[in-house]
RNA sequence: GCGCGCGUAGCUCAGUUGGUUAGAGCGCUUGCUCGACACGCAAGAGGUCAGAGGUUCGAAUCCUCUCGCGCGCACCA
């Protein structure tokens, strides 16, 4: 018992009092930084893991995301490779002011109240104050990033990066400015790209107007005052007699003041033919509406003279061009007096109940207004074609593969993408007179290779990119991995990763998306303080069984525990029942069937293992080791091993010690906290950290 | 509307290219305080593999359809 009185193994693995003790050990090693790393680590292999927007504090997407990317890289590091997990923080533009502004809003003060400079200096100070606390769970994670390299979208040296990637776009002419229609969210102010949309089913009302001849329907009759012309397909029997010509309609006159009474006007409008308009849905004519449907933008885009009238604000309210009648008021305000207006001057034929889509800030969930706007666009079609090319070739592939679809999807449709943002947190574009600042997801995008030191030629350039694997969830696959991609191909000439691994979405136990507002979330804090990391992070791996969504239940967490402590106590026996042997340098030689046999299951197991890692199936590696450690190595050899024909035996205590150090080495990965403290207390000569021990052959 | 994924024990999920009595964890039942572990050990109950039809000597596994759930895209005038 001489070993475990010495190492002070208790009878019961209490998570608390080691996980601290062994992270800090870990850091202190630094060999979480290559450079650190002993000779025989060679071949380079690094991951940038996602920044986290410095708004946050870790929640289940993250916690898997960083426990499945740190399996990857401890196991990585311990076959031999130079490892490097670059840790850093996103400042997140519209999220973070969004922080900031509601923290003003508690002493009754807006933005515009500090002005720009000190608005800047108030998120610069929260940045500091909260932009850290998010890596410092990591660490309770277990997480082996290289803190070291730790960097931030806005530090200085990836400002500078920003403004080179953005000049280097301008002078190709990929970026220009234009007046065109894009998605506006009237409480952030500011534009928004396809990419930063949401869809909420909303139930509402079908409108069904009279245009002179024809009945058109709508869920937004105040756009009606920006409407400048009418659309019927090309092939429609029952329009043609209209197509392309200028027709006579009554309409409600919006110069008369509210206080009077609505009064009818005849105006004059064009009917175009375009195939937008769909003979199948509602009356088959459309009205078109360029400043504030993006459809109807693209309509004028292909027919010239339909002019562009703006009825609705940055401000959401309705402009003067609108009508003095409608001026000041609320879009909703607007809807109400203009269905009200029409009803009573009889151009208003039926109401209908309706349930259909509406596109929502990602940010803020704000219903947004399409309208015309003077916005920076960067084109796509080129940087598209790389993107979709990197991913047919093979360059990057998607684990699994069937999210492929959903990204070239996005490409083949793409439009230009909306680069420019009203708000104030964020990179400014580097032009004279400019005060937007750029989409958030625009230096993300440079991510792998800015952190490694572009634009410079940096040595860790050269190593580590491309970069070997990225995993993230699906949901920013176009947002950010598609953008990566191009950005990588167009600055680095070269991908930013190999591996794209798309993983699990973790859903609450009704299978429902976890949502923090509605506090249906699980906080993986929480489950650590309850639990420990190691158990915390047995029960997500476990459950993340390729890549889909799980339903999460907190009771392999538990099952997670009560493993740690199956290790504890085999290890216990173990080394009771070795005493004065040491771990053998090499497989020992066995003549016992029983012996033989268990190194042989061990390395049926250890192949299995290894074969899942690499195919990034972590979840059924997890169940292969475990499967064998408990019930075939604890179940069924420590038992034999009671017995005389194997008990004190040389080759007996050999195979025991040689299997649970192998076996803690494989372990490792998945539970790296009480693996590298029972590895503390094996007799061995000239030990290693078991992070840097070689995974076993 | 188009596409993708899913529907297997009470619960959460595995089931590789179709092939013996369909597996795990948790829960449940019955025994075990025999010096590694009661966060344990041993034994056990529990499944018409969503439904219907088809291919096959043989299907949870392949094909068709239906129902239910989730997601992406389109529509959302």
């Amino acid at each position: 018992m001489t070993h475990m009185k010495d190492s002070g193994f208790s009878k019961a693995y209490d998570p608390k009092e080691h996980e601290q003790v062994i992270y800090k050990r870990w850091e202190d090693s630094g060999l979480f930084n290559p450079d650190n790393l002993p000779e025989r680590h060679t071949q380079p292999f690094c991951m940038t893991m996602a920044p986290p927007n410095v708004t946050g504090s870790l929640h289940m997407g993250h916690a898997l995301e960083y426990i499945i990317s740190d399996v990857l890289i401890r196991y990585k590091r311990m076959r031999g490779y130079r490892v490097l997990w670059l840790p850093g923080t996103d400042h997140a533009g519209i999220a973070t002011q969004n922080v900031v502004e509601k923290e003003l809003k508690k002493e009754g003060k807006t933005r515009h109240d500090l002005g720009r400079e000190k608005f800047l200096l108030r998120v610069w100070k929260w940045k500091e104050t909260y932009g850290e606390i998010i890596l410092d769970q990591l660490r309770k994670l277990g997480a082996s990033l290289d803190w070291s390299r730790t960097r931030f979208t806005m530090d200085t040296a990836y400002q500078k990066a920003v403004e080179m990637a953005f000049l280097h776009y301008h002078q190709k002419g990929w970026i220009y400015k234009g007046k065109r229609t894009i998605n506006w969210c009237s409480r952030c102010v500011t534009s928004l790209s396809d990419l930063e949309i949401e869809y909420r089913e909303e139930k509402t009302k079908f409108y069904y107007i009279q245009y002179g001849p024809v009945i058109i329907g709508t869920v937004r009759p105040e756009t009606k005052l920006g409407d400048t012309a009418l659309a019927v397909h090309p092939d429609d029997e029952r329009y043609r007699q209209y197509a392309g010509k200028e027709i006579l309609i009554q309409s409600v006159d919006p110069n008369v003041p509210r206080t009077e009474a609505p009064r009818l006007k005849e105006i004059s409008i064009k009917v175009i033919s375009d195939e937008a308009a769909n003979p199948e849905f509602g009356s088959g004519v459309i009205k078109v509406t360029p400043a504030h449907d993006i459809t109807d933008f693209e309509i004028k885009e292909r027919h010239h003279e339909v002019p562009v009238i703006k009825v609705i604000g940055e401000d959401g309210r309705m402009t003067h061009e609108a009508g003095i009648r409608y001026e000041g008021m609320a879009v909703r305000e607007a809807r109400e007096q203009i269905v009200k207006d029409l009803e009573a001057i009889g151009l208003l034929s039926r109401i209908e109940d309706y349930i259909h889509n509406v596109a929502v800030c990602y940010r803020c969930g704000t219903v947004l207004e399409p309208l015309l706007s003077d916005q920076w666009f960067l084109k796509m079609d080129e940087l598209a074609k790389k993107a979709r090319e990197a991913v047919v070739s093979g360059k990057v592939v998607f684990h699994p593969k069937r999210w492929e679809k959903l990204y070239f999807n996005w490409l083949d449709n793409i439009r230009d993408w909306c680069i420019s943002r009203q708000i104030w947190w964020g990179h400014r574009i580097p032009l004279e007179g400019e005060t937007d600042v750029l989409d958030t997801w625009f230096s993300s995008a440079l991510w792998p290779f800015v952190t490694l030191g572009w634009p410079k030629k940096t040595k860790d350039l050269a190593t580590y990119y491309p970069t070997n694997v990225l995993t993230n969830d699906r949901g920013i696959i176009n947002l950010w991995d598609a953008r990566m991609i191009f950005s990588g191909l167009e600055f680095v000439n070269e991908v930013p990763f190999k591996d794209l691994v798309i993983h699990a979405t973790i859903l609450t136990s009704e299978g429902k998306r976890m949502s923090k507002s509605l506090g249906t979330g699980i906080d993986p804090l929480r489950l650590i303080e309850k639990h420990g990391a190691d158990a915390t992070r047995f029960g997500i791996i476990w459950q993340a069984m390729g890549g889909q969504d799980i339903r999460w239940a907190e009771e392999h967490v538990v099952a997670g525990k009560k493993f740690l402590n199956k290790i504890w106590n085999a290890s216990r026996f173990v080394l009771q029942q070795t005493e004065n042997s040491n771990i053998p340098d090499a497989k020992p030689k066995t003549t016992l069937d029983a012996n033989s046999n268990i190194i042989q299951t061990f390395e049926a197991s250890r192949d299995r293992v290894t074969a899942h890692i690499e195919h990034f199936e972590f979840g059924q590696a997890l169940h292969d080791i475990y499967d064998f450690f408990w019930h075939t190595f604890c179940d069924q050899y420590l038992e034999n091993a009671k017995h005389p024909e194997l008990k004190d035996k040389k080759e007996t205590n050999e195979t025991l010690l040689w299997v649970l150090a192998s076996s803690l080495k494989v372990l490792h990965p998945f539970i790296p906290f009480v693996t590298e403290r029972v590895w503390e207390n094996l007799p061995k000569e000239k030990k290693e950290l078991l992070i840097i021990e070689t995974w076993p052959r």
